[in-house]
DNA sequence: CTTAAACGTGACTCATAATCCGTTGTTTTA
DNA sequence: TAAAACAACGGATTATGAGTCACGTTTAAG
């Protein structure tokens, strides 16, 4: 799988676990609701600094977010 | 300290143990020299895709990648 | 000092990341 | 079964990352 995808499924397992919507998330984390959705969704290359604006919002490090076999 | 120069400073530690110079990485990595140049003094917010090149150049996982105190 | 390899930088084009508007589809629950 | 709430999708626009170049600086070796 390629890692957009891995990413995008990272973020939704991360936002139930949170029991927000992807409209809470992007308010929580600065972004668009639409971009929120297509990232998610495996759909977009996203850059680190907007990786990182997630994972606080998410309330984990990139350290945990990345700790996951799926990116072994 | 900001996650672009975090980033930077994690590749630039990683490319000295394995003791390239960022031509050699920039080759491995199918980059361009002073691409991963600027990356590495914290100039570019770097893209995911971009990430795991220079990961899979460098031969560590993403986990591995960001498993450091840096990134807690 | 001279040379060569490695590193650093500013500026530039082009592709695409990201936003913003709305619409459609799918769950969830009253 | 209707109506909220959430998720997915699309087109148009703006912002910015990707990728490259010419040039300058540093470092190490002879």
């Amino acid at each position: 799988m390629e890692i957009k995808s891995k990413i995008g499924l990272r973020i939704k397992e991360l936002r139930k676990d949170k029991g927000v919507s992807q409209e809470a998330l992007a308010l929580l984390a600065d972004l668009d609701r639409t971009y929120i959705n297509s990232v998610e969704n495996g759909k977009r290359n996203i850059s680190i600094v907007n990786v990182e604006k997630i994972a606080i919002a998410l309330e984990v490090s990139l350290k945990d977010f990345f700790n996951q076999e799926t990116f072994n």
